[in-house]
RNA sequence: GGCGCUAUCGUCUAGGGGUUAGGACGGAAGAUUCUCAAUCUUCAAACCCGGGUUCGAUUCCCGGUAGCGCUACCA
């Protein structure tokens, strides 16, 4: 591969589920890599398998894609509306003898096979087709039966590639099994569909999942008989689940929507990723914007082995963003859904509320429970034993419950005047601060924790505050 | 079964022939405080095992073990 021509690299999902964390980050790679080069990126959705590929699985892929912000400069393009391609590359392999038909039936060659296997052998099918002259199995095609295409691999030495993550594997030729090329129905298989379609958007990078590992041989062995050079692999290890298997549904969230439907932020899930499986020269820099990214992105800091989804910090990570977020750009994202909650909230009483809950709130969507009594009128049925303090008893909640009543009925209601106006009548009661205030608290949020008082009442205003208070004395009596 | 890849705190990782093996999440303790959160400080926590090479291996080599991947007319 000449290291002058532009960079051009591709995401190829298969349309047979969503877009899961796994294709995220092997997307998120191929983005960064092609931007971090000036080069190309490209999707291309491989759906050369129509029983399982599916139109709203493309729609899923692309959605998916949007969300978490990996735009393509080329496609999407659809492996299933380029079958000429693929016959004709097919077509070729068998002129020059690299490939040839084959007759046989399922069962014929599991049971080859099989005894491979048992042999102790690779299970490995030694197919008799490859030796039938090419004139009878014409003349057999012809008469109408069906025949898949083969490669014939070769039945010594070994095939070898560099890989720009793992270097050097190398491959005995006797391992590998003459593969099918183009299906008995016309239909091509992954291996003759990537190769040709990476061949034909003259792709110079491969970046994609290791588990692709084992398949590389026999890609290499497809482009060296088509006589063209190979573009360089770089094969990225696997997510795996907590549980240290392959990252599926099992382990609950697995499509990127749901995590967008969580309230993660878009940019706060590609910093993860992209920290899931590389790290920038300095390791200890971890919180990086897209521009970092694409400046520190390398090849070669990919690592070597799987690594385990961390949802915590994925957590944490979301939660670091939030924080650094403007107080305006966080109201308007969260403002939807406290909407789509059925919520009615002014824009203007989101934007005070925001910067209240902004250091309490993980992901978007806890806004939900972290302001709740912000949004509605009534407050929902509550703990009622809430209201008396750790350090008191009912009497003093209600004291402290009366005494607020008055101070809220004339106080200005900023939260400066509100908190020397209620820590005077703390005072003078006797009370220390979170005797006087817990009541308080509990009484206007219907919970034990919340955010700062003061701040919380200026927003909630007068007549709801006091309201409230009435309720709490109410429930008390 | 065969082949391949991998192996540093619980997790993500840095490092690399001689280091107090670094950072982050999470955990613990403390500070702050009207609660919660945030913040700050401190602490605990790792080189899979066995050989070899070497003055010296966590680092290099070999073997073992384990995990993962591939082993389809799926991708």
């Amino acid at each position: 591969m000449a290291a002058s021509s532009p960079v051009r690299v591709r995401f190829a999902p298969s349309p047979t589920g969503y877009l899961h964390v796994g294709g995220a980050r092997t997307a998120l790679f191929n983005w960064l890599y092609a931007r971090h080069t000036g080069g190309t990126f490209i999707l291309r959705i491989e759906d050369t398998d129509f029983e399982r590929s599916t139109q709203e699985m493309v729609e899923g892929i692309l959605v998916g894609m949007r969300w978490i912000g990996l735009e393509w400069d080329e496609g999407p393009s659809f492996q299933s509306q380029r079958m000429e391609l693929y016959r004709a590359t097919a077509g070729r392999l068998v002129e020059s003898g690299h490939a040839y038909y084959c007759f046989c039936s399922k069962e014929l060659i599991e049971q080859r096979r099989a005894v491979a296997q048992t042999e102790g052998r690779a299970a490995k099918d030694d197919d008799p087709c490859r030796r039938i002259p090419r004139d009878d199995a014409e003349r057999r095609r012809a008469a109408g039966e069906a025949a898949a295409i083969r490669f014939a691999v070769p039945e010594s030495g070994s095939t070898r590639f560099d890989d720009a993550v793992f270097g050097s594997i190398d491959i005995a030729n006797a391992e590998i099994e003459d593969f099918v090329l183009l299906r008995s129905d016309g239909v091509p298989t992954y291996h003759l569909s990537v190769v040709a379609d990476d061949l034909d958007m003259r792709i110079t990078h491969i970046i994609r999942g290791a588990d692709h590992v084992s398949n590389t041989p026999k890609q290499k062995l497809i482009y060296e008989a088509l006589g063209a050079p190979p573009p360089v692999f770089a094969h990225v290890p696997l997510i795996l689940g907590p549980d240290k298997t392959r990252l599926s549904k099992r382990h609950g969230a697995t499509s990127v929507i749901a995590y967008k439907d969580e309230g993660f932020l878009p940019e706060a899930f590609r910093n993860y990723l992209t920290l899931l499986g590389w790290s920038p020269p300095d390791s200890t820099k971890e919180i990086m914007s897209d521009q970092e990214l694409i400046a520190l992105f390398s090849l070669e800091g990919i690592s070597h082995s799987n690594a385990v989804f961390d949802r915590t910090k994925l957590e944490w990570l979301n939660a670091e963003y939030i924080r650094a977020m403007p107080v305006d750009e966080l109201s308007e994202r969260l403002l939807p859904i406290v909407r789509a909650a059925g919520y009615d909230v002014e824009p203007g009483k989101m934007q005070r509320i925001t910067p209240l809950i902004r250091e309490r709130i993980k992901l978007l969507r806890d806004v939900l429970t972290a302001a709740d009594f912000f949004f509605t009128d009534e407050l929902p049925p509550y703990d009622t034993s809430l209201l008396i303090p750790q350090k008191g008893d009912l009497a003093m909640a209600k004291k402290a419950l009366e005494r607020a009543r008055e101070v809220l009925t004339h106080t200005d209601f900023s939260h400066q005047a509100l908190d020397q106006a209620l820590r005077s009548a703390a005072k003078e009661m006797g009370l220390k601060a979170g005797q006087m205030f817990q009541p308080i608290r509990v009484a206007v949020t219907g919970r034990n924790a919340s955010p700062p008082l003061f701040e919380t009442l200026e927003v909630l205003g007068r007549e709801t505050a006091l309201k409230r208070i009435d309720r709490a004395l109410n429930e008390v009596q």
